[in-house]
DNA sequence: CGCATAATTAGCTATATATCTAAATAGCGA
DNA sequence: TCGCTATTTAGATATATAGCTAATTATGCG
């Protein structure tokens, strides 16, 4: 489930933040994120899991791989949302998205 | 220390989260934030020390009573920060504060 | 000072989280 | 089907977190 809640315990790692920076210039497999891990893959799939069960990543399987990649539109929502509810003085804009 | 893995690790707790919302039309004294759950007041406070050492919250004693008042730049500036790491695509714009 | 009020800090416990290794699942190709 | 690669799930453990009650600190006032 993608509740508020889910996001912000998500954010709360900092290997997950990391991840989704790792994932800030387009999709990567399983395997190739783990490599930019000191600790077992194992450990990062649970992450990626927790990522995926947020919304804040989207999966995709391409025969033996899996690959993953940053739901922008989750993550911009939430964080907007949440500062608009605290501060709304200081309210965030999305930017234009650029053509494909 | 006001580090983004404070700030993170601060707003991952729901309590805290509606402690910020609470605060979002002014200050309040520790004990009116507490009277607004549940909880006992040593958790509320403790939670008020968590988002004070994230730099989310400002403190400032008047006599007896503590109060307590969202810093909304801390807030703002991680969030956006963090998202145009992520996503530059989708960043977050400062709208122009109010007159006082 | 002595007492009341406001709030925090200490000490404890239960639950949640992160990590590891070992085992299981999924797809590919001979 | 069998073996190989990619990845996840299971099970165990250590640490972190959130909550409680009791004790301490800080301020104000008679």
């Amino acid at each position: 489930m993608s509740t508020s809640a889910n996001i912000f315990r998500a954010l709360a790692d900092p290997t997950r933040r990391e991840i989704l920076q790792l994932l800030k210039s387009g999709e990567l497999a399983a395997g190739d994120i783990a490599d930019s891990f000191e600790m077992a893959a194992p450990s990062v799939s649970r992450h990626l899991s927790i990522l995926l069960t947020a919304g804040l990543i989207d999966q995709r399987r391409d025969g033996n791989r899996l690959f993953y990649s940053v739901e922008a539109e989750t993550l911009s929502h939430a964080l907007n949302s949440f500062l608009s509810a605290v501060c709304p003085t200081q309210q965030l804009k999305r930017r234009k998205r650029r053509k494909k």
